[in-house]
DNA sequence: TGTACATCAGTGAACGCGCGTTCACTGATGTAC
DNA sequence: TGTACATCAGTGAACGCGCGTTCACTGATGTAC
């Protein structure tokens, strides 16, 4: 859409990715068919087969995509949420409030978490797939893990929590969040689960008032 | 199963019911056919279309039957925890307690919450059966902010937040805690992370150590 | 108590459409020599 | 520079199975009089 007027179309891969990304976060993925994405890239049927050996290999691509989207996104925030303060606790509430504002920027709210879409179609695919899933899931609890350790050395837990929970938490009310946001339709009842989420952490790591 | 070797075995809208659950939670809405379900309940498939219209009806009833149960779950839990304290908080913190201690003694892990699982599929359905979904988790906001409300007339919260927030995290945490279950397979952790809600209700209300 | 009718909880066969998948083929571009 | 071959990014037609849905029908039980 937007890339059509600027120089090069993304290609037909991406295009078919972002299509099946949407739809199936909509409808699910049994519910999106092969005809209606090759109708919205405009391709033939047998051009998706050139991109995907099957339809199971379009979820692989597709929770892929979403992982590594995520990631990116996560990576650029916290960095520069990095360079604003020296601070791991005061660095890590910083990162949250942007990661509030980045999820209430979204003009029609977040479309869906694929992870959590294909959780719920777990037995759809084989053991691969689900792998990708477990490691995205760890792999988040680790980069948050990470910073939690780093603020736990310079302000002690004002009650002992396991900082794994608590890093798995921020995924938690992100996924939820979304489900709330987008059942109610209230697209900004995420962004405000991130800061009660953020709120916690302050709570717990910050010294008692002296 | 359990009801085959006691008198009457449930009604089979019941057993269809109960099958159309496990499987749309563990394959999606369109990836569950009649087929399978017939096959299970043992019935024919104009057996299926007796009671119920199409397929959507099936999702419809689905829904409210899950809502309904967790509504008797939730009923009974709070309830036994207001016997057991009369102020508002501990009632609260007791009952959260429960329900996490509920949800960790579920065998296999708490199949999958039906509201997201429609949730990621809303685009296949007609207002009606969102409207469920949506009446569903502003029935839990309403039934947590009331708590939150009273707690907060007692202990006054040590920082101001949205007791709207505070009740729908409940719902974020535990939607985002079943998914996080459900991936890692790890069955304790949406247990422990509605333990680690409960801690910050409790950092929230409880007064500071005087 | 017997008969007539109605409702309940299904059966069995058929239908037709849409789905994922396959296969032989093609035009455009790239590479070797 | 020309020719031969290979790869890329697809097309078009066909297939057959499974899906949701419909329809006429049925035996068992309940109700009216």
């Amino acid at each position: 859409m937007v890339d059509a007027l600027t120089q090069k179309p993304p290609p037909t891969r991406q295009q078919i990715i972002a299509a099946a990304q949407e739809a199936v976060l909509a409808k699910g993925f049994s519910g999106t068919s092969i005809d209606e994405l090759i109708a919205a890239v405009g391709i033939s049927k047998s051009g998706f087969f050139y991109h995907f050996r099957d339809k199971t290999e379009l979820a692989k691509a597709l929770l892929q995509c979403y992982v590594e989207e995520d990631n990116r996104i996560f990576d650029s925030i916290f960095a520069r949420a990095d360079e604003l303060s020296e601070d791991p606790l005061h660095s890590f509430l910083i990162g949250l409030k942007m990661l509030a504002e980045t999820l209430g920027d979204l003009p029609n709210g977040h479309p869906g978490c694929m992870v959590a879409a294909i959780c719920y179609h777990e037995q759809l695919f084989d053991r691969e797939v689900r792998d990708i899933n477990a490691k995205a899931i760890l792999g988040w609890r680790q980069r948050f893990r990470e910073r939690l350790d780093r603020i736990s050395t310079v302000y002690p837990p004002r009650n002992p929590v396991s900082l794994d929970d608590l890093a798995d938490m921020l995924s938690a009310v992100a996924d939820g969040g979304i489900v709330l946001s987008k059942v109610t339709k209230d697209t900004d009842s995420l962004p405000r689960q991130i800061l009660l989420y953020r709120e916690f952490v302050r709570l717990i790591f910050n010294p008692p008032p002296s």
